[in-house]
DNA sequence: GTGAAAGCGCTAACAC
DNA sequence: GTGTTAGCGCTTTCAC
């Protein structure tokens, strides 16, 4: 059995709640040094450590953060993994702890979105799409609600500049003397996905690329197996812009396989930069989204929710964070 | 403010501890069909959700279960990922939550022991080394624990078999021909590194190689570079055996870059198995150890240690896990 | 079949 | 300075 507060008050004839009062720093009591001392001392003696679930109950606050996805995996994902990793860097500065409900299979957005609210997470970080169930049941609720990488209307949010992101990326490419354009992403509508892919077009007829020189090619979530053949059959000079890093390596796998030259028979770019450097022969050209910064104030926006009611409004407001190009040798 | 058991006793005219039976599923007591009706409806109606928390104040008891890792990183490792991840897959089955503490950075091992112990986890998943001060005060305390991968004396551990590994990888090494042995290790003393090391040795001792055709090479953890050159210099016919699939991958990644031709001029092997075929032009060859599966095995035994004290003993014994070799072409 | 009451371990308002 | 008291929201024993 833990030794509790109660015990302490016992052996040393005082009040439980004396001893509380030390143990939790109240500052606005005054305490005598010498009880203060012998509480202290013998609560290290003891090794006691207070019960942080009584103390939750009772202060309606656990100091924990809760983070969900509705994409179909987990922290081996390599964004997910990000993300959270980044995340969870950020809470230990802040003294917070992350916790990673289960619950994701389990089909009903009800019994999730139940456990979301069941007292043990102060806020929650989520990577959702609009359409999910459980985000119209968080927008009603009043639990404290970030969402990270995509919008979803109704949340506040913290993104990345895509837009800004593919037209640099783009720029560069045209710099490398590149004019056929091919935008690789998958048939699943995600706002991120989306966005780019406006982008995308947007820039290319800025510049005065045909139709017949900037196409789009539909895969099936990441797997760009299924488009080596139509890429290939566009003959050279193409570069493709993926939709995500973990799609460009795929296109890069399919094509050394094919014992293809890159970037001399096709250029590859990417979009994330949380995998630049992880490959052999060739360095991936990218957009470097920083996912540090997008934790970081993911976070700080769910504590102003969490903590200060009086600047909510503002807390509201999505956040876009800028991004880099990362030039390497795929194009 | 959310609405709770009482509120609903309330507005039914019946006491908070009939509604509580009822919602908590209580099948010991008998309770009329249409008072249970009743609660459940106006239950659902105003959205009521039972109180974690106060839940687990009440039964001692949170559902939740603890990682932690004393090596310097988060689940943006590869190892670290793929465990929590894992864990993580089973903690769904099992409807147990994860909790990621913070506290790795702050220093002292007293900190983050009283954190463990603050009855907000009702076990922990380690992933430490030996000599962690950390590891002796868990030794001493009442908190459940179970260690992955690398064994901690004193403590329940789940690993996978390391010798049986290096035999096999070895095995399947010497049918393609190789003779020349380099085993590419971190000086870092970690316990899995160094049953690798002598497993590398014993079997190849065995197998009647000399010491001059043996040899292990000491890095700063997973920074091949510092070794290529000395590799290298051995000239042709060697196979690196590195400890870990990541040391592999960074070796390959430097060979690659001065233009060598792998498996031709190298061979190269490692060992975890959870990065295979995620890089272009080569496939390693490597040892798959089935992480999944220890993190089932962990949290099972977890699981028993934290409910079922009268199997306590038989939990306490050792797991070690089988492993398969994986085949591929970077040797 | 239902209610009353105790208590998990803590914090905090209010005495004195 | 310290003690008393009243909960936080729930589970659970014991009455009736």
């Amino acid at each position: 059995m833990p030794v509790t507060a109660k015990d302490i008050a016992r052996e040393l004839n005082l009040s439980q709640s004396t001893v509380s009062r030390i143990l939790s720093g109240d500052r606005n009591h005054r305490v005598s040094e010498q009880t203060r001392h012998l509480v202290w001392e013998t609560a290290k003696r003891v090794g006691y450590q207070p019960n942080a679930v009584a103390r939750s109950l009772r202060r309606g606050k656990t100091d924990i953060i809760g983070v969900h996805t509705n994409h179909d995996y987990d922290v081996r994902n390599e964004f997910v993994g990000t993300i959270v990793g980044a995340i969870q860097r950020e809470c230990e500065v802040r003294h917070l702890d992350l916790l990673l409900h289960s619950g994701f299979t389990d089909g009903l957005p009800e019994t999730l979105y139940g456990k979301l609210r069941d007292g043990r997470i102060d806020g929650l970080i989520l990577h959702a799409t609009a359409e999910d169930a459980l985000v119209q049941l968080l927008k009603a609720s009043s639990l404290p609600v970030v969402t990270v990488a995509d919008k979803v209307p109704g949340l506040p949010a913290v993104v990345i500049d895509d837009q800004g992101g593919m037209r640099d990326i783009i720029a560069l490419l045209w710099t490398k003397g590149y004019r056929k354009f091919v935008y690789l992403a998958p048939s699943r509508l995600l706002p991120s996905v989306e966005r780019r892919a406006e982008a995308f077009d947007d820039e290319l007829v800025t510049r005065g690329i045909s139709p017949d020189n900037r196409i789009t090619i539909r895969i099936d979530y990441e797997h760009a197996e299924g488009a080596v053949d139509e890429i290939i059959a566009l003959g050279p000079g193409w570069v493709v812009c993926c939709w995500n890093d973990r799609t460009a390596y795929n296109l890069l796998d399919e094509c050394y396989q094919r014992g293809m030259n890159i970037p001399d028979d096709l250029g590859v770019a990417g979009f994330d930069g949380f995998l630049a450097r992880k490959i052999p022969r060739c360095e991936l050209v990218t957009v470097q989204c920083g996912w540090e910064r997008v934790a970081a104030a993911a976070l700080e926006k769910l504590l102003i929710l969490v903590n200060r009611p009086v600047d909510v409004e503002k807390a509201r407001e999505d956040i876009i964070l800028p991004v880099t190009v990362h030039d390497g040798d795929s194009a």
